[in-house]
RNA sequence: UGUCUAAUGGUAUAAAGGCUAUUACGUCAGAUUUUGGUUCUGAAGAUCUUGGUUCGAUUCCAGGUUAGACAACCA
């Protein structure tokens, strides 16, 4: 057995077993997904997914999936249901579900015990005053001036603010910490918020208050046994807060009045979050895309969305090797596309049938051969488990305009008058003759001279051609239409540029073009296969053109595919 | 004149004080190939800086530089 290069241990995996050895929260793992339901799940979703999940199961432990629903402007079914597909269609599975609205009722008890023991007071000021008083990252903040009311006050009027009788945005409930506190998000910041023009998607009417994340996701960590949140750079300054949350609770409460053991307690950690070239990450932006028409919607397979790269065509495998290969880091850095595409060719090179689809036709006429036959091919050259398919050869085929050059350069090796000898894949071997052409100069048939004893398998078929073309017999070619994508935006960093992001869009990024498929494609299976309850795509490789997989939009009589990368092409003039 | 993070080939990563600084993508060259794909072989290419500790520093310490995060009734 040769030795395995074992993969070393990213720095939260050594975290977790440095606490597993000292036998923090007893040597127990339990990790959460938090997500907003306020947008679709994209592949820097998945990069926190594969950590949060993947620790749990490394570590024995449990992870679940929690809405973090605290802000019901904002949040909708709609999204929540997007997201539980997502991850079970990306392979993942949680041990529970939970929201922190479920903690509402928690929360709001311990709120009152905050203002209690005189450590939240009821500001009446606007959200501008409030900004204005918090001073600048370098320059303190000054105090409220209600913030030393009296707890008798506070707890009458933020009892009001739930029974609805304050006006949304006329109170908040803030922290009473340190307006001076060199960590912005010291200076007393704001617990709750009155909402009341919207209904929560699960609460209803019920609560005329919220609680805000940073209130609210540390107590629901510790009130779930959580011990490990994982969560994004962008965090770290929260995270003196997260602690400092937690251990007023301790200091107001008992874990058993929360269900919880005493020695349990979560620890926030942060790692670098996903940034790939030529799009944009931010749920906003993505928003806007969808929102304006810029895109056809969340799952348009230009959007980094998961939705969008599975009707790309990209595969669970794929997306998770590709997560796996860029590594968790506290380094800023941003992902070549490259390496996304590369994995997918990795993954779909090995599975995905082959199948011939000429982009650009111009007619072949074979001069000497009449008639047709059947001819069987592999779905993957060497793969005998992946089968085979028939496909109708006959004496007219269509093949790609860019396999003919009536005058070749050297180090073309396709068919040229009098050039070379080209194989028809699977098929003969032919020379090219000559062709016609219209009045503007436009090639519009090539003849060629078939070798009638070079059928492939036999062997007047063994000898070597410097290439081999794709085919596909005129008469029982189908019509398909193929969209051709390519990066959602011409620069590398879009989020970097000045001004409107919307104007650094690839024009080129979708072409729609009618391709003609071979006739085996006809009658295959287009609609997904159920795997374990989920939809599978039908993936193929169209020869030499890439990798492609059928579009939901497909039909009985109207075969859509999209592109999900193109082959690498080392063809250069 | 704030606090917090970070800094290794083009990109992303590894090396927990010790061999010629790892691996992947990308790039270049050659071979193989019934896909100009794949596969294989080879090559070029990196420790931000200045000190300190040490027999020895990418690693530990201090200063500097650079980059990023933080001033939503968002998460």
């Amino acid at each position: 057995m040769d030795e395995v290069q074992e993969k070393s241990l990213n720095f939260i995996e050594q975290i977790v077993e440095k606490n597993i050895e000292e036998g923090v929260n007893d040597g127990r793992i339990q990790t959460r997904f938090p997500p907003e339901p306020n947008g679709y799940l994209h592949i820097g979703h998945v990069k926190a997914i594969c950590m949060d999940f993947g620790v749990a199961e490394k570590y024995n432990g449990i992870c679940n999936l929690r809405f973090d629903d605290t802000n019901p402007v904002k949040e909708d079914v709609e999204y929540v249901d997007s997201i539980t597909q997502d991850i079970h269609w990306l392979g993942f599975k949680w041990a529970n579900i939970f929201y922190a609205s479920d903690y509402f009722d928690k929360l709001y008890d311990l709120a009152i015990r905050f203002i209690k023991a005189g450590k939240a007071y009821v500001d009446e000021q606007t959200a501008e005053q409030i900004a204005e008083q918090k001073g600048t990252p370098t320059e303190p903040g000054k105090a409220s001036p209600y913030r030393d009311r009296p707890v008798e006050e506070n707890l009458r009027l933020f009892e009001a603010m739930q029974r609805g009788e304050i006006e949304e945005g006329k109170m908040v409930l803030r922290a009473k910490i340190d307006m001076a506190n060199p960590n912005m998000h010291f200076r007393d910041p704001i617990m709750y918020r009155i909402i009341t023009s919207h209904p929560h998607h699960r609460t209803g009417r019920k609560w005329n208050v919220y609680p805000m994340y940073d209130f609210a996701h540390g107590q629901s960590d510790y009130f779930e046994g959580v011990t490990h949140s994982i969560c994004t750079l962008e965090f770290v300054v929260h995270r003196p807060l997260y602690d400092y949350f937690i251990d007023e609770m301790l200091k107001v409460s008992k874990p058993e009045e929360w269900g919880v053991p005493a020695n349990s307690r979560p620890h926030q950690f942060e790692f670098n979050r996903l940034n790939i070239t030529y799009t944009v990450m931010s749920k906003r932006k993505m928003l806007q895309l969808v929102k304006e028409g810029l895109v056809r919607g969340w799952d348009d397979p230009r959007m980094p969305t998961v939705c969008g790269l599975r009707r790309r065509g990209y595969t669970p495998s794929a997306i998770r090797s590709f997560i796996d290969k860029i590594g968790y880091t506290k380094v800023e850095g941003m992902i070549d596309l490259g390496l996304l595409e590369h994995t997918v060719r990795e993954d779909l090179k090995e599975t995905a049938p082959r199948v011939c689809a000429i982009f650009d036709p111009v007619r072949l006429v074979l001069n000497n051969y009449e008639g047709s036959e059947t001819i069987t091919a592999q779905n993957i050259d060497g793969i005998e488990a992946l089968g085979t398919r028939e496909m109708l050869f006959g004496k007219e085929l269509w093949i790609e305009r860019g396999d003919f050059m009536e005058d070749a350069p050297k180090d073309f090796f396709r068919l040229s008058p009098g050039g070379r000898e080209v194989r028809l894949k699977n098929a003969y071997i032919i020379q090219a003759t000559g062709c016609d052409k219209d009045a503007d100069g436009n090639i519009t048939t090539v003849y060629a001279n078939v070798d009638l004893n070079s059928k492939s398998g036999t062997e007047g078929g063994n000898r070597k051609t410097k290439s081999t073309i794709n085919w596909v017999e005129c008469s029982s070619a189908v019509d398909a239409e193929a969209r051709l994508y390519d990066r959602l935006f011409a620069c590398e960093d879009p989020s970097a540029e000045e001004g409107d992001f919307r104007e650094l869009l690839n024009p080129d990024s979708l072409k729609i073009v009618n391709c003609k498929v071979e006739g085996s494609l006809r009658n295959e299976m287009h609609a997904p296969v159920l795997k374990e309850g989920i939809a599978q795509e039908n993936h193929y490789q169209f020869l030499k053109q890439g990798y492609f997989v059928v579009d939901p939009d497909t039909t009985a009589d109207h075969l859509v595919f999209n592109r999900t990368a193109s082959l690498k092409d080392n063809w250069k003039k």
